[in-house]
DNA sequence: ATTCTTTAGTCATAGATGCGCATATAGGGG
DNA sequence: CCCCTATATGCGCATCTATGACTAAAGAAT
């Protein structure tokens, strides 16, 4: 019960189900995420960290890069569950799509590459 | 998003999982969820109290009585897809089997009333 | 009406949480 | 080996959370 409620704990907060919005759609990378939810590094980061420790990703490293993508494992597994109630819920609101434009634009490169860019 | 998680967060305590529990057998008052899980009257009413705002709870008056259930709305609901989710890990789960037993023996009577038949 | 009983609300407190800042870690390229 | 870059983490702060003790509200019983 204790990863039932690590895992309901994982999905209380608007940061996290939009960042599982985006990965719901492909497998991405933290400077990803941060330039599409248009949040810090760091906040990124650990929010990422708290929904694989939930069981809800796979983490990878490609190069400098680490990569989430969604965590499926069986149908009947409650992750894939609460997966399902979060999509249910995302199909009905708008608020997120530009959350998925913004991730079209993202480009592969970390925070301090990026400030440089923006000068 | 914010009602998806406010939901979420309401399964994210065991109490209230456990209480979940208690309620999808049958309908039940404080004074009953207060006995079956062995904690104090302040704390099942409150817990109870955040599963309704959440939309997982019916309440209902009868007398001195307050009476709580599930609040099974449509099937595509996420609400309902949560509560599946709690569903599937409960029936792995045997040691909310003795909260059951618990309420069985549970009498219709507050902590007050209790405690004078202990003496 | 007064009293008893169940439930909900208030207040105080210990502990958890989210986040930014700065820094550490680790992989890649010269 | 040394520097650059992406990600993770320690620290501190403000805020939120769960809980118990106490109190208030409201229905029932006498």
């Amino acid at each position: 019960m204790k990863e039932l409620t690590r895992a309901a704990h994982a999905l209380s907060d608007e940061t996290r189900v939009r960042i599982i919005n985006l990965i719901m759609k492909r497998e991405c990378c933290v400077c990803e995420v941060m330039q599409a939810l248009n949040i810090s590094q760091t906040r990124a980061s650990r929010n990422l960290k708290i929904l694989y420790d939930a069981g809800f990703l796979n983490r990878r490293n490609d190069g400098l890069f680490t990569l989430y993508s969604i965590n499926s494992m069986g149908n009947n597994d409650f992750h894939t569950q609460l997966l399902q109630a979060v999509e249910n819920d995302l199909q009905r609101n708008t608020a997120v799509s530009k959350d998925l434009k913004r991730l079209e634009k993202a480009k592969r490169v970390g925070p301090d590459y990026l400030k440089r860019m923006e000068k």
